[in-house]
DNA sequence: GAATATACATACATTGATGCATGATTAAAC
DNA sequence: GTTTAATCATGCATCAATGTATGTATATTC
């Protein structure tokens, strides 16, 4: 079987991809080589390297086919009414850790970047995109709190810089130690009560 | 050069420990050979084969080897008087981060944990060792929580196993976060007002 | 329908890393 | 002082993975 037609080309793009992300997140991103993404797509290397330059190319694609959950938050802030802030932050952090959770390709690429890669130098692409998206949104969170604390719903002593970095490590953190252990607690059950734990603490 | 003394002998399998804590929080586990550890140790190879099975081994006996600061925290708690198990939590929370920050092995070697090495199966002895240590400490750390419920010093709809949590998920993402990029934020500073803050909002 | 480009498979050349076997020299043990 | 054993260095054999070059059959284009 050669020369395919245009979508079965596109098709096998597909699959070489779903292919890597599942053995990307259950085995390691240097710890699969691309033989194995190959034979889990049903092709060989050839066809990866029709598709791809490298492993890091398929890497950025991986990363470029899913919209992260920290992005969509992003967009949704932007066209959110901003009726409550604080409730938009509790409200959008809560969808976020959720998504973890409830969607399976979410949860992959999660696991990717937060367990099954090493962040080898400052220009990785998959470091560059995790940092980049991180601050962005940081920086989204700190207007709502910014408004939060013009509204005088939050304690005056609160800065809204570091308030949004505690949330959003504290998200972190969670879906960190979920994925290190997903039995050992409920993420989305947890996680909400502590969310609410620390925006309480922020209004005095 | 051979057969040096014993003192000698320990003294280059330190040499090879150092080098290879640099190397891997540097340029990650995987993507640091043993040549680059001989290299930097200033011996060859043969000296690694000799002090040490493989890399894994090498790895292990760098973790085995430095007292992370979960493991302190966990003694400490263990002798201490429990005056004020809340005010207990918040120390030992904040020196928890403190010594990451200060202390460059242990960044080093949280540096190694969180971004530095693959969690490719669930015998990885690396994984092993930060899931025990980490359920242990929120083992510990729960005790003086529900002693802190005993003496209501929390709301009555705090339950002291997802506030552990929590607290815990808070302090690894401040971490985590911090070792991304390191000039993003100052760790101390804001890892306290953020445990401040979630300690400040379980208190009802 | 002839020409061309595409979508792969196949084969090969190269690299780098590992693990082991062996060697050399001297500290330690007796 | 002889023997033994430890501490490494050196060399080799092996292997896995990568990247590329080439082949091939079919879509697609004209």
């Amino acid at each position: 079987m050669v020369r395919r037609t245009k979508e079965d080309a596109m098709e096998t793009r597909a699959k070489l991809l779903d292919a890597a992300e599942a053995l990307f997140s259950e085995n390691g991103v240097t710890h699969t080589s691309m033989m194995q993404v190959a034979e889990k797509a049903g092709v060989t290397r050839g066809a990866i390297y029709h598709h791809f330059e490298n492993k890091m190319d398929l890497i950025e694609s991986l990363m470029g086919r899913v919209k992260l959950p920290i992005d969509e938050m992003r967009e949704q802030i932007a066209e959110g009414s901003e009726f409550d802030p604080l409730e938009e932050i509790k409200g959008r952090s809560k969808e976020f850790i959720s998504r973890v959770q409830e969607d399976p390709q979410v949860r992959s690429l999660a696991s990717i970047l937060l367990h099954k890669c090493e962040y080898i130098d400052e220009v990785n692409p998959i470091k560059l995109r995790h940092v980049s998206g991180r601050n962005e949104c940081i920086c989204d969170i700190e207007k709502l709190f910014e408004s939060a604390i013009e509204r005088g719903e939050l304690a005056t002593t609160v800065d809204a810089r570091i308030a949004v970095i505690g949330l959003f490590s504290l998200a972190d953190g969670l879906i960190y130690n979920w994925l290190l252990a997903p039995d050992y607690f409920p993420l989305v059950e947890y996680g909400n009560q502590a969310i609410d734990s620390y925006i309480n603490g922020l209004t005095r």
